[in-house]
Formats: structure tokens, sequence, C-alpha cells
DNA sequence: TTGAGTGCAAAGTATTTGCATTCCA
DNA sequence: TGGAATGCAAATACTTTGCACTCAA
């Protein structure tokens, strides 16, 4: 059977705090979310957990391959399980909302650009620009 | 002839000040740049004019659709010439650097994605996150 | 026991806003 | 001249950091 991550953290020295299974949590739980966001639903939990904590904690489990984020748009970066359906995210730039589409769609794109430059795509960090249905008809 | 942007400027009630032609002369220059390199090109000319003004600029000329701007990774927003040929951003997550790449690259992503959902990409404004080749290699 | 992890507060970076002053039209 | 635009300073948003204390191993 896989390893746990909680194997996986102590086989690389780092410790199984609360604070670690509660981002977990709650990045798993509500999908998208903002370190704010994230923040906020694990002190439903435990109040006292800090901000900070939430961004430590975010990057060490990104750098552990938990976790995933994406920028959409200006504000805060929005965190997701590694483990979660790839896809990509179409952002609207008239009224700001976000939907996800199939990574399948950018597949041609990574492998022109994996054949052209040597680049190699990370597509669920995905993030396309543009005008959603309703916006665009306007 | 084409109506220059002094015209435009005008024709919608906003003023032509030399702040806003020093701030498009520097977008143009640097061809790529944040608003802080902005700034401190057109300081180069003018010292008095104020980091705030940049940011107002950078909107209003983006409003009147003459620069653009792309999200490269966790800083700044960085901003060219609408003008300019258009490219997509590649990222690289390993050593930061950022390279251009043909938009005809993304030619097919954006025909799935109007097909599918009726989202249309913007596709100047597309950053690709990664592994350039160097970084992939290793 | 001990040092990785945390909470807290302060600092840092990016951006926005209120307001008095300036200057384009 | 009148009001749009600017400079300045303060406010806001997001994120990082230093340090003393705590607790997982």
């Amino acid at each position: 059977m896989a390893e746990t991550w909680q194997q996986e953290l102590r086989a690389k020295g780092y410790r199984v705090t609360p604070q670690r299974q509660l981002v977990l949590e709650a990045v798993t739980n509500l999908e998208h979310a903002t370190p704010e966001e994230i923040c906020t639903e694990v002190q439903r939990t435990a109040q006292g957990v800090n901000i900070s904590t939430i961004y430590r904690t975010l990057e060490l489990l990104e750098e552990l391959g938990l976790v995933r984020h994406a920028h959409l748009g200006h504000g805060p970066p929005n965190y997701h399980l590694a483990a979660e359906a790839e896809h990509i995210h179409l952002v609207c730039r008239a009224c700001g909302r976000a939907e996800d589409a199939d990574p399948k769609a950018a597949a041609s794109l990574a492998e022109t650009l994996h054949g052209r430059s040597g680049f190699v795509t990370d597509v669920h960090h995905l993030t396309v620009y543009g005008r959603c249905r309703d916006c665009a008809g306007a």
C-alpha cells in the first residue's frame, strides 16, 4: 500500500502536527481556496492557528507535492490538492469568475511548446484569461 | 490616417499629460516591465512622478487598449504594449526565468475552450508555467 | 530532552485611496 | 476658469521574518 503523507513527512525529518493535518484537510474540503480562506476554515476547528503557519504549511505541502497553487488574477493564489483531478482555470476578465476546464484542451499547447523550446508545461497550473460566455456575448 | 492615442484620450474626455506620455514611452521602450520598473524609467526624465500615478496611468492605458499586462508568477504584473507582436509567456518554476513563445501554439487551446464553454481566450495574456529546457533536463 | 514547529508582532512588498494642489483644455 | 490629474502620505492587502515558547518524536 502507498505510503501515507504522514509517513512521508517523518521520513524527511518533518513532524506531523495538528496544524499540518488541519491545513491539508481544509485544502481537501475547500477544493480551491486562498491562504486566507484556508486559515478561516482551519480556525473553525482550532481558532488559535496563525495565518503565518498557514503560509509556512502550504509551502511545505507544496514542496512535498501534496498541494498545488495557481494564480487566478490579481489576488492571492489559489490552492488545491495535487491529487485532485487535474484541470485548468478559465478566468473572466470582465466578471472575474473562474471556471474549470479539461486539461486535455491544453495538450496540443504543451506538445507544441515542448517540441519547439523543450519547455515542459505544468498543465494543472495553467490559467487562461479571457471572457466567459456571458461576458463575451455582451 | 489612424487616430492618435492623444486624440483618443481627448475624445473620451481624458487629458493628455506629460506623465501619460512618459508612461507610454516607458512601456514602449522597456517592452516588458513591472509598474516599479516603469516608474524608474519615467523618473529618469521626470523625477517627480509618483508611483501612484504610474498605477493610475497603466490602468487607464489598459482600459484604452494601448497596453496589456500579464502575471508572471508571484511578483508584480508585467506590462507591455498591446500593439507589440502578440506572444505568450513561459515561466520556469525552477529558475524563474520567463521566455516568450509563439501564440499560435495556443490556437488549438483557444479553439477548444471556445467550442466547449464559449470562453473567449485572451491569448496575449496567457502565462504557462513549467520547466524550461535547462531545468527540465536536470 | 531537544530542536522543529508555532504564535505573535513587526517588517516588507505591492497596490490603492483621500485630499489639497496643479495644470490641461 | 473648472475639473481632471497629480503628488503625497496614509491606508490596505498580502506575505515573510525574528524570536521566544511549545510540543512531537
